[in-house]
DNA sequence: GTAAATAGGATTGGTACCAATTTTGTCAAC
DNA sequence: GTTGACAAAATTGGTACCAATCCTATTTAC
């Protein structure tokens, strides 16, 4: 486990933090996996220190757990946590509906719905992490239009407490197809100003996904 | 500013993190002070390190910002954020009351009073630190009655986010007065079974505390 | 007298080293 | 053949030191 390779020169100067968390949300270190020091030293090209507060901040976000004087290692997501989870991601979303519509322009419904295709095109080509950013970049773009910027944070911790396994999630392609589906459902029902609809959208796409 | 006392002993296993944030929360360090570590060094009686740790994990949460190569400050919060934070938490704590009203047994809801009178009975005696306590407990009672561990969290975080002036707010005794009362009058409508009542309930209590 | 430049002091932040703890592998006893 | 104890290797976590950076005060030139 000890012999892995550096990887490309353009993450040089980005945080280790994020360098590993899209490992983990890649599946390049499963859930339950130790995460140790050296290798990630190695790998990453980055002093121990660095490393290290890495690792605390992914312990802090849930991502990883710390067990004292015995590491780091990949969070085993529960099921109960998945549904909590779920659960609030849905009161949030559909909390902020409202707002949403009444806010969102034709421009901002032009761009959302780029969005959508964005995902919908890397369904064939792209790869697990594309997908997962496109995703990311649809729901946050949705996000941003109820004006507040720290549901942002709140949000984008969320969605990284469950998805430290992507792979778990989304094994089947046709169920990426209808995620696909709901996204343009999504844009049409605020574009037609359906505030109940798309209510209804959200609950079932966070929900099934 | 390099002349400050070691505290008590009782605190000597508790984490940096939890000294620091408590001190801020009391107003020891108020908005834009500067945290120099060696002053926290002294002060907490830890190690560079871990004060380190603690200042790190401490601007992940947004107690803090940190400038690179000039250190840690407290957060100056801004009247925006403050309104958005309160509205995601009026979006979770409402978007639960039915699930809260829903599970909540008899001796649920005599445990809730107590936490109640118990904020009543510190609003004379208590310091500023124990009232936020005191209602804090009331509030974690009642998200851990929606059953969601998740949620606990996600709310102690926002709170966090934004009580690091907790002096500037609670000026008045007749602003903690009318939250005490409202905290019984969320009780009652608990027992009652009133989601609508307890929705609005929460609403106005969080936004004008 | 004012403003720029320079030297000094203080603070942060990274690197290296060392101690403490745990796990793994080996050997002996039952 | 299995179980238990013991030793060695590996890993974590803390401490101390040093370089880089920034702020401040004094001096000097105009």
């Amino acid at each position: 486990m000890t012999g892995s390779l550096t990887i490309t020169e353009t993450d040089e100067e980005r945080d280790a933090t994020q360098l590993i968390l899209q490992d983990i949300q890649s599946g390049v270190y499963a859930p339950g996996t130790w995460l140790k020091q050296i290798d990630l030293e190695t790998r990453y090209g980055r002093g121990r220190n660095e490393i290290r507060r890495a690792l605390d901040r992914l312990a802090l976000k849930r991502v990883v757990e710390h067990v004292p004087n015995r590491g780091y290692h990949v969070y085993l997501s529960d099921g109960k946590q998945w549904d909590d989870i779920a659960e609030i991601r849905i009161m949030l979303e559909t909390g902020i509906a409202g707002k949403v519509i009444a806010r969102a322009t034709s421009m901002d419904v032009s761009v959302l719905r780029e969005l959508a295709d964005r995902f919908q095109g890397l369904l064939h080509s792209g790869t697990v992490l594309e997908l997962y950013e496109a995703n990311l970049a649809f729901h946050r773009a949705y996000v941003d239009l109820a004006g507040n910027a720290e549901l942002h944070s709140v949000i984008a911790e969320l969605r990284q407490r469950t998805s430290s396994a992507p792979v778990s999630q989304w094994h089947t392609r046709s169920r990426i197809e209808v995620s696909a589906a709901e996204h343009h459902q999504m844009v049409n029902a605020i574009e037609q100003k359906d505030e109940l609809w798309l209510k209804t959208l959200i609950e079932q796409h966070i929900r099934q996904k």
